[in-house]
Order: C-alpha cells, then sequence, then structure tokens
DNA sequence: CGCTGCCTTGATCTTCTTCAAAACGTGTGG
DNA sequence: CCACACGTTTTGAAGAAGATCAAGGCAGCG
C-alpha cells in the first residue's frame, strides 16, 4: 500500500540501429539451440547471421507477409501478436535475449503467423531461412534442441487455452504476472519487479481481456498487497497469495 | 431445414484390443516423418513399435501421469483433453490415424500434459520414449519432420487463442466446423459429413464455451441452412456462408 | 506548465453461463 | 417389432462476468 509510484525499470539496453558486432558470438553461444555447439562450428554458424537494430514500438515484421528469416533476439525484448478484425491484438509471447522466432518453415510461399514487434530497443539477429536449414542438417543437436523449445511452447500455448477457455480474468492475470515473474523477475526494493514496460493493454492482450477489466483487477491486486505497480511496470510482492488465487 | 435425422456416420473401425499385426508397417510408412525413409529403415523402426487396442472412451493416459511413450494412431479417433480444477474439460485436438501424440521430451521426468481418450475404437501404436529418440537420432529426416508438424500444431494452438480471445463463440464454432470439415468430411448425402462422433459437449470442448451455448448456435446454423445434423454427428452443407461467417 | 498517453473508476449493456425442464434418438430387452 | 430407458439435445428464464462507453486523474516530457 505504500506511494511508491515512480518506475523502477532500468532500461539499459542498447540504443537503437546499434548492435555491437562483437559480442554476437557471445550472444549465439547463449542461444540455448547454439550452445550444444563446439566453438569451432559456433563460429561458423555466427558467420551465417546478421544483425539489426530495433528501436522499442518498431515492427520487426507483419503478420500476413512472406516469411524469409528466422531471428534471434540479442538484446532487448519483442513481442509477438495476432491482430483480429475488431482492432484487438493478441500477444502470444514476449521474447528474451536468446530466443528465436520466425520461420522454421522450410517451405518458400509461407506467410509470418505473426507481427513481431520490438517492445524495447533491440538487436535481432537473423538468418535465411534456407540458411538456418543448412545449419539444422550439419548440426542434429540443433535440430533437437529447436524441437524441445518448440514443444515446450506448443505446451505453453495449449495451456493457455486452457485458461481462457475455463478461468476467470482474474486467475488468468494471477497466472499471467507469475510467468512474467519467472521469466523477467529481478528482485528489487519494489519486491519481484518485472524488467519490461508493460502496460495495462500489454497485460490485457495477453490474457484475451480489455484494458479496463485488466485495470480492475491490478487495482485489486494492488489492494490485496499482492502487487507494486504504476505507469507501465508491476511488481510482485506476495508471489505466495498470488498462486493460490492462480489456483496452482 | 429437411427432417434427416438419423446417424449417417458409419464406424467401421478395428473391434478394440484387436490391431492387426499385418497392417502395422502400411501404417507407419503413412505417418507422414517415417515416409521419408527407405522401406529397409522403416521395417526396422517398426520392430520398436508395439501395438495396442482401445474401446471407444476408454483412456489411454491421464494429464499429470509420467510419461514414458510416444504414440501413433493407427486407427480410430484420439482426442486431447486438458482438464480444469471446474471440471470443465478443454479439447486440444482430435487425432486421426498417422498423427502422434504423447511425450517428444526425451526428460525422464516428465508428466502428461494432458489426457488422451480414444473417441472411437482405436488402435493405438507406441514406442518407448528412448527408442524413438534413437530413431531421431539416426534418421535426421524423422527429427525435421516432427519439428515441422510440431511447428504447425503451435500455429494452430495460437490461433485458437485468437479466436478464443477475441471472437464470438458464433464465429468460433464456424471455424471449428471448418476445421473439422477440411480434415475429417467426406461428401455423402447429408453434405460434406464430418466422420467422428461428436457431441455438443465434444464441440463446447472445443471451442472453449458450453454445451447448452454450442447447442443454441448449432440450432441458429441449422435454421440457417448451413449445417445438417443429430444425435453426435454434424455435416455442413453451406461452406461458403460458414466462411464468410467465421470471417476469414 | 501544459500536452500526451496511460491509468482508473463508474454506469450501462451485451454476451454468455447457469439452472431447470422437457423433447428427442438410439439402443435394448421384452 | 414395439416400448422403455438412457443419454443427448433443445429451449427458456435468470443471473453473472466481463465488455463497452464515458469521464476524470495522474505521470512524464518537451
Amino acid at each position: 500500500m505504500t506511494e511508491r509510484r515512480k518506475t523502477p525499470i532500468e532500461l539499459k539496453h542498447v540504443p537503437a540501429h546499434m548492435c555491437s558486432t562483437d559480442l554476437r558470438l557471445e550472444i549465439l553461444s547463449r542461444v540455448p539451440f547454439f550452445a550444444v555447439l563446439p566453438p569451432h562450428d559456433l563460429a561458423k554458424v555466427n558467420q551465417r547471421f546478421h544483425e539489426k537494430g530495433f528501436s522499442a514500438e518498431e515492427y520487426i515484421y507483419y503478420e500476413g507477409d512472406p516469411a524469409f528469416s528466422l531471428f534471434v533476439v540479442a538484446d532487448g525484448r519483442v513481442k509477438l501478436i495476432r491482430h483480429t478484425v475488431s482492432g484487438k491484438d493478441v500477444m502470444l509471447d514476449l521474447l528474451t535475449p536468446g530466443e528465436f522466432f520466425g520461420s522454421l518453415s522450410h517451405l518458400e510461399q509461407e506467410l509470418n503467423a505473426e507481427t513481431a514487434q520490438a517492445q524495447t530497443n533491440a538487436c535481432i539477429l537473423t538468418i535465411e531461412k534456407s540458411e538456418f536449414h543448412k545449419i539444422l542438417d550439419s548440426f542434429p543437436g540443433v535440430a533437437m534442441a529447436v524441437l524441445e523449445i518448440t514443444s515446450r511452447r506448443l505446451n505453453a500455448a495449449q495451456e493457455m487455452i486452457r485458461q481462457i477457455s475455463a478461468y476467470s480474468v482474474e486467475k488468468r492475470l494471477a497466472f499471467t504476472l507469475l510467468r512474467l515473474a519467472d521469466k523477467f523477475g529481478k528482485n528489487s526494493d519494489v519486491g519481484l519487479l518485472i524488467e519490461v514496460p508493460l502496460s495495462r493493454d500489454d497485460l490485457a492482450q495477453m490474457t484475451g481481456t480489455t484494458t479496463e477489466s485488466a485495470s480492475r483487477v491490478l487495482s485489486q491486486f494492488h489492494k490485496q498487497g499482492l502487487i507494486e505497480s504504476g505507469r507501465q511496470w508491476i511488481a510482485v510482492t506476495d508471489r505466495l497469495a498470488l498462486e493460490r488465487l492462480a489456483g496452482d
């Protein structure tokens, strides 16, 4: 119930359009599915990638456009969105350095199934679909790791379907906050701070509800002492209570 | 508006607990990710599989149980379900011969994320997780095909999230009927007949709504001349109108 | 200091769920 | 072959959850 309201998030991401080339190798080595490679092979893989900087809010690609490349987040946060005819967007995922997105399929003619947008200033590594498939063919361990990650994402998506189908907005928001805290949480003086600039609207898009409903539920959470929050930031202050609420 | 109401679905599946061993090889060769294998290798793969018959309604495994195996539908229909605390189940998928389910991860200790239940009498091929991974290691083409299928399923799950988040029950049901018609549809004298015994409750579980709401919407579709239906069966009679309604 | 965009809160309205009961079909056993 | 019994489907009425509409407040920034 404290009245701390200034944003505690420090965005120390790269300036837009400035990815350090020197850091690429180090970043690639931390990508889960390249971690299996010996240094020599990793260096070869590195050469196939290009890098590109994006400003916060900038679009990386659009749903429906032809899909040419696979992307890897090197720095910053990237959100994946699907649009709807009514203009209500749905956020499918929020990515952190080391995660990939874009097209996996080797089919030509494929279209992007979602829109990718930089949530913060971001540095993105890209590789042509065909180049990436050469890597998959050369290093079966990489293919297995990609499969493993894709399976986990499928599981997460199906879990989301269960949630939206059967649980209240309150439960879903509690659940979403817990996931975000796991992925982006960092201990700070306001509690377990979620280190991404997240608006009420973002939360709404992640839980399948409206800005207003998300705001109402968060206000209630705050009254109950479960969270601290302000403009574009949220911190979890009572994780156990949130878990009880999410019913997990 | 005709009054044809007798079930037109003929279930000519194997009797329960009786899978013909002779047909296994033929079935495996039609599994998309084994289709890439030459006959000799396929025969070797075949030896690693076991078969088991299930009666309609019988459970194959339960959500939360330890996951030991990967499964392939040889004959019949299998549904994948997630349960909820309120008792409202969510159907994630309805599988047809050639499709796989169960555990892909090589992690021990993994638990089933969903329940698998035979929707009709069914014959299921099973293989130990570790055995399947030997196959993946030996035949990279198989691993790539599995990755491709998993990606498509991820895409389908994410599309479902968009639907449930943003569209009305009416739109979602129209969309679900179209998908079912694509996968299970067969031309018949009542229209494009969906060849699975599907109750209103099944449809509700697939679209994230209740039995009653599903029934109401289907009644309306029937009045509009879009479908023909009866107890546990549905046929699409006006595909174009349904597509218009689904807004695709 | 005022502008812009985000957040909050209230009031109303729509959609869908819930509860209840009746009608129907399908398979069964007489 | 018919009648009964069971599970499925339909329909109505009431209620709840959440969406929508609207207005005001607050933070951060130029």
